[in-house]
DNA sequence: CCAGTCATGTAAGATGTTACATGATTCC
DNA sequence: GGAATCATGTAACATCTTACATGACTGG
């Protein structure tokens, strides 16, 4: 894959699960290309002697990933900007909370059918991403990765409902403490 | 607060909302400073002619966080490790995949224990934190502020119950794909 | 007098965000 | 010929993590 390549799976698809700006992949791949993960080599494009850069995950890049897989996550310190802000809302107007709450739900709710639809895209098989990923491995392990992808995304699903109905809660609250003002 | 307060509070009832460094703490509250948000001043500390740095929210301060309630939560993008290696879990071994999911199932028992426990502080009204803020708001504010407070951390249950759950799916569909190895 | 708590940081580096920037190719 | 897409970045800054550091005070 180009950066290019790159930066369009992460503005769908992956980018669902991982989000990464051009300004990021460009110095990563290089960075991890020096690291010996990536091998890359220049393409001809288009007729004027233009190339573009090709990379390709090397044996070392592949053992990496399996490494990934063995070593237990990382679990990130605690950073809840929703509940925190939630948690002082009397600090601000009731309209104030209302909103805030308001956008959560559509926020999530956007995520739910991003979520959604790429479960669909995965089960009819019009997921360009696993369809390319699937050509790279043996039959037999076609149905483990649909399995693991679909549940990635099914974990999704269900954390935007978490959040939908936290935040329907929340405005049942609001319009118990103020009333219906 | 003192920089040692602070960071006392991150290292619990806060904490679980919103996590902060020493090595970040110090710097922030001379910068929030330096913006006038924060008033500093020097109080003695023992007998020896020492001091201890005591800071309080200015107005400015104050009117900031009340506008920050205002504002509309950035929704930071997305980056969720735990759903983005499960999507791959095809590349390691089942037992890495199974341990992952059981580490990520203990880790939210852990957050669902933390939110619970700081919940019954909550209604036995001995949180520390909570019980300070009461005293600088007029007693028609208290109903709110605590009902607000409790609603934060009922998200964190459900956030957490939504993990486990999740991942003990994920338990059973990695027995259903490799069998009981 | 010693352990535990209170108090306050620095330094180096990694990571991430925001804004700006440019040019080639392809297809209609 | 012009729009959409493909391609590739730089620069400045903010944020965050990890590791390292030090010393005063308090209570038993």
């Amino acid at each position: 894959m180009t950066g290019y390549d790159v930066a369009k799976r992460f503005a769908s698809s992956v980018g669902f699960l991982w989000h990464a700006p051009n300004s990021q992949i460009y110095p990563e791949l290089r960075k991890l290309e020096r690291e010996g993960l990536l091998e890359s080599r220049e393409i001809p494009w288009g007729a004027n002697g233009v190339t573009k850069t090709e990379y390709t995950v090397s044996a070392d890049g592949l053992a990496a990933l399996t490494q990934w897989q063995q070593e237990p996550m990382p679990h990130t310190p605690d950073r809840d900007p929703a509940r925190l802000k939630a948690a002082y809302f009397e600090m601000g107007s009731p309209e104030a909370a209302e909103q805030n709450l308001q956008e959560h739900i559509s926020h999530f709710e956007n995520q739910r059918s991003q979520a959604l639809d790429e479960i669909n895209r995965i089960d009819t098989g019009i997921s360009p991403n696993l369809t390319r990923r699937l050509q790279n491995l043996p039959a037999e392990k076609h149905a483990a990765t649909i399995a693991f992808k679909r549940f990635a995304y099914e974990g999704r699903v269900a954390q935007a409902e978490t959040e939908i109905n936290w935040a329907e809660q929340g405005l049942t609250l609001i319009r118990k403490i103020y009333g219906n003002h």
